[in-house]
DNA sequence: CGGGACTTTGAGATCTATCAATAGGCGTGG
DNA sequence: CCACGCCTATTGATAGATCTCAAAGTCCCG
């Protein structure tokens, strides 16, 4: 495994004590402490295969706001993400944009890509990828079975999870996609223990992920408030009182 | 390879010479004839091979209108596309509907199904599988790495589209829409040699494609074809005169 | 020739976007 | 410590794109 810093974040971005003890590393020392070991690309490697694709990978902190990949950009890395949120996106050039998804630790980007990226991928905060070269991913999923399935699951559950997002997006109300949204969050935040859901992003990049502006956001946010099925507890912090109500919404009845 | 009438079409959706041809075939006959050998499943291993394949495939023939499967029910099989076209689709309880895909010959349905299906799947006209159960399959997954890549890149691919579709449905007026859903048909008439995009469905579903209503779409068209962008032959049938014009509306520019 | 399904066209209603102003939070610098 | 500016979120008023409802036209098929 190789340490790279972000060529695009500054030096303040990557703690210096990281820098010093894992300068040197090997796998088992990074991987040891990675949070997620368990989840994400090692989860389908046995023990004694884990450091070929220790070798391969390029450990990187990206900054908030840094990109890892930007849409139209010859592609050549593959990424695992260990820690933090990034935003993917596609623009149209009069600078609409539409946020397809957001991934976190365990979860990959740039999947089966073609010549060119076909979204652009930012931290909402500080993100910790393993990054790998296309080619040499390629023949790691040659040479093990087992992480191509891990693959293919995965493209698979983001598969569906997109045509459920083309279902918000073609058909539900400004109400039902913020409540489908909510829900989802509360998951997201329920697997990590919190009573809260805890957004990772404002609301700019929501209204871009549900194909609104922000100021019908935040009208749905109220409306959700007053009817007290939501506690809007902080800009980034929504606690969800009325799970019941807030499914039968999100699901169109 | 097992012959299955369609347990929902009726039996005139099989010609009688079909039936007597393929009673007792065996794979090389069946797949001998078959429209998609080169561009489907069987393309991805080597002929020695194809027999297992042809082994675990059930050849089904659903008639114009026939589901597939249904969203809700549990997933046992997985579809392998030789002829004809498919609609996708995921409903809401209300009766709104969002059409995720069309699927034709090559492609697949079904592919890393959870417990349930997610969607939806009904013959736009008449539409020849090879349906495999969906336990057999992964067996073929895991026996044959060459397999799992094509599924792989049919998973990426497939995630592509979803994306590209959630960017039309999120940011695109309606005129864009109607716009790309020309261009990308279009293309799709042109892999087949056709001078014209032949549309296999109607109104209806182009609406529920494009999350918008029939009315819209049709008003669309007529502001297309006034504007001598395109030409409508028939309700299925488009020429596409102008493509860089539409290609600038379909970009959103 | 007639019926039914689909498409097109029109008029008005509705939802969301746009434009505009206010309010709140946070860091910086005086 | 407070004032200021900046950025984001909220709220209000209006505009506009698309939907809804309604009717007429078209095509296919019996």
């Amino acid at each position: 495994m190789t340490f790279v810093q972000s060529e695009l974040g500054p030096v303040s971005a990557m703690r210096p004590d990281q820098l010093v003890s894992l300068g040197t590393a090997v796998a088992s020392v990074v991987c040891g402490t990675c949070a997620s070991r368990d989840v994400g690309l090692c989860d389908a490697l046995p023990g004694a295969d884990l450091h070929q694709l220790a070798d391969a990978a390029h450990w990187l902190s990206i900054p908030k706001g840094g990109l890892l990949m930007t849409e139209g950009q010859p592609s050549r890395h593959f990424f695992s993400v260990n820690h933090g949120y990034a935003k993917l996106y596609k623009d149209l050039s009069d600078g609409r944009r539409q946020v397809i998804g957001f991934v976190t630790a365990g979860q990959f980007i740039g999947l089966g890509a073609q010549a060119c990226y076909s979204f652009t991928a930012e931290a909402l905060d500080e993100v910790h990828v393993c990054r790998f070269e296309q080619r040499r991913f390629d023949d790691l999923l040659m040479r093990f079975p087992a992480l191509e399935q891990k693959m293919l699951a995965a493209a698979c559950h983001d598969l569906a999870v997109a045509q459920a997002q083309m279902l918000l997006l073609g058909r539900k109300t400004a109400l039902e996609r913020l409540a489908s949204f909510l829900l989802e969050w509360d998951d997201r935040s329920m697997v990590e223990g919190a009573a809260v859901a805890m957004l990772p992003m404002g609301r700019r990049d929501i209204a871009d992920y549900l194909g609104l502006t922000i100021e019908t956001v935040s009208r749905c946010l109220t409306v959700l408030r007053k009817r007290r099925l939501i506690k809007i507890v902080a800009d980034y912090d929504v606690v969800i009182i009325d799970h019941a109500a807030l499914r039968t919404i999100g699901a169109g009845e």
